[in-house]
DNA sequence: TATCAATTTCAGAAGAATTGAAATAGGCGC
DNA sequence: GCGCCTATTTCAATTCTTCTGAAATTGATA
């Protein structure tokens, strides 16, 4: 059977001309060289030289040469393939995460990420827990970032950090001037506007809060929009609050049970890319770490 | 470093599903199979099945057979093109032979040889010895037929066969009434048309009256045409007259020794290529008997 | 024709792959 | 959930391949 191998050989000794230099630059005896090029001509049935010097191809020796390259050009080439990727130097990330952390928190960390890994494809979805989960579960992203989620799935909760919700509300609201933590009943005169990530809190009493409440808004930039306009307040994770507005406030919440869990969302049977491994380790050393620091201990 | 057995051996247990049926298909003890596999693993550099049953693979892992079944399909695909070569089953033909070979023996010569080698490519040019050589010296054509010629120069004759020369003159000619071999002294009172092959006769006789000779014919066609048109008479090799004309008759010569000897003409100095080795050796044995068929002994 | 370097040959040495037996691990039925 | 059964892995010994170093041969050069 030939061998790549061999054929490394050939083309070291066609192109140095000579057994002695080539049996130097492949690291082997001019004995080993010569032996190995024997067994070549006979596998492949014909001689390749046209004499003793190895100095000028036969028509077979020149197919050999031009076969034999691109063959061990094309394997290098797949080998540093396999290698990169299983280095995670190459391949393809899809993240979907909630938009609070893809906003405020995933683009220092990717950019961090991606600074060791040039060649890596990412796509970044950001779209509301379930979703998340859904699409990790479905395989259209790799791993997810989300609030904890009761019941597992086929999906595994890894938590980052979590993040207490503050109330949001426009800078002249009364409220400012409490100079205390807001407790649930302060806001029972209050307009409450709804939203997608103050849905998860489970005090009673603000759910009893959240029943009353007219108007449902899902996105944030829009949101604030409404509370600035003097619609009402709203309860929201600080993260999501991170950047200052103008003309609005953000104000401690009493109940310290409210807050969110955000973590890890990954498929449970099927093992990651090493990219998406790579990634993972990552995040979580990285992400709690940015996240203390943006939002202090 | 990564052998392509190994991934042979990986490719196989992939598509098995586990390794006893690989080691089977191989030929190899599941535990030679197992080690390889795990060889192949440190070498690139992480897991390539999810499992110890080998039944689901990794991302690296599909990455892996994907590149190793193409590495191994294109492998093998030069390897039999150039045992394909090396046998002379494929490659390609440049023939440059005088047109009297060319015509008469070398369409059924072809024929046969090409029966065997279904995928070599033939060129044939039809051209005089002198540009046959020159062909031949210079690489455009592989192999040429040709009559003998003085000197060697970079190229090598090797005689197929002699053909004698025989006199071409419309049947009403009263040469015809001679019954017997023609002198060349017969010829005092003819017209004689020159061509290419008869300015090859040594005999001093026959150049006193070639150089005497107004007309010169290369194209063996309009020759004969010539003489059937009753312009006068020629002298050519019997091969090239092989196919009878209607109105024009064969003549015997008496001069034994006017004749042609027809060879091989190669290089001296390159080596042919399979495909022109094996016909340099068909022609070898089938030239000499097809002629002699033809020509009688 | 003699000389010299390159190449080939050969037998032994080194190294790699393979085997077979034993240990381990995983899956499946009870 | 436990134990059995089979697949897989591990390990040491063996076999096979490849490599080495010395000697023989070849071929080019003076």
């Amino acid at each position: 059977m030939i061998k790549l191998e061999a054929l490394r050989v050939f083309v070291t000794v066609a192109e140095s001309g000579n057994i002695k230099d080539a049996a130097d630059v492949v690291g082997r005896t001019a004995s080993a060289v010569s032996m190995t090029l024997k067994q070549l001509e006979d596998e492949i049935g014909g001689p390749l030289f046209q004499t003793d010097r190895k100095n000028s191809l036969t028509a077979l020796g020149n197919l050999m040469l031009d076969l034999g390259r691109e063959q061990i050009r094309s394997f290098d080439k797949s080998v540093s393939i396999m290698r990169a990727f299983a280095h995670s130097r190459i391949g393809s990330l899809s993240i979907a995460s909630v938009p609070s952390v893809a906003t405020n928190v995933l683009p220092p960390i990717l950019q961090r990420f991606l600074e060791a890994r040039p060649q890596v494809q990412v796509e970044l979805f950001d779209i509301d827990s379930a979703q998340v989960r859904r699409m990790v579960e479905s395989g259209v992203a790799d791993i997810g970032i989300a609030g904890e989620s009761r019941t597992g799935g086929g999906v595994e909760f890894t938590p980052l950090f979590s993040d207490r919700f503050k109330l949001l509300c426009k800078d002249d609201h009364e409220l400012c001037r409490l100079q205390r933590p807001v407790e649930w009943s302060d806001l029972n005169a209050a307009t409450l506007i709804r939203n997608g990530a103050s849905d998860r809190i489970e005090a009673e009493d603000y759910k009893l809060l959240s029943a009353q409440s007219l108007i449902t808004v899902y996105n944030v930039t829009s949101l604030v929009a409404l509370v600035k306009a003097g619609l009402g307040l709203t309860i929201l994770p600080s993260l999501t609050m991170h950047d200052a507005h103008d003309g609005v406030a953000v104000l401690e919440l009493a109940d310290a049970a409210a807050s969110r869990k955000v973590g890890l969302v990954e498929r449970r049977d099927v093992p990651p890319s090493p990219v998406t491994a790579a990634f993972r380790a990552f995040a979580l050393k990285a992400i709690p770490a940015l996240v203390e620091e943006r939002l202090g201990v």
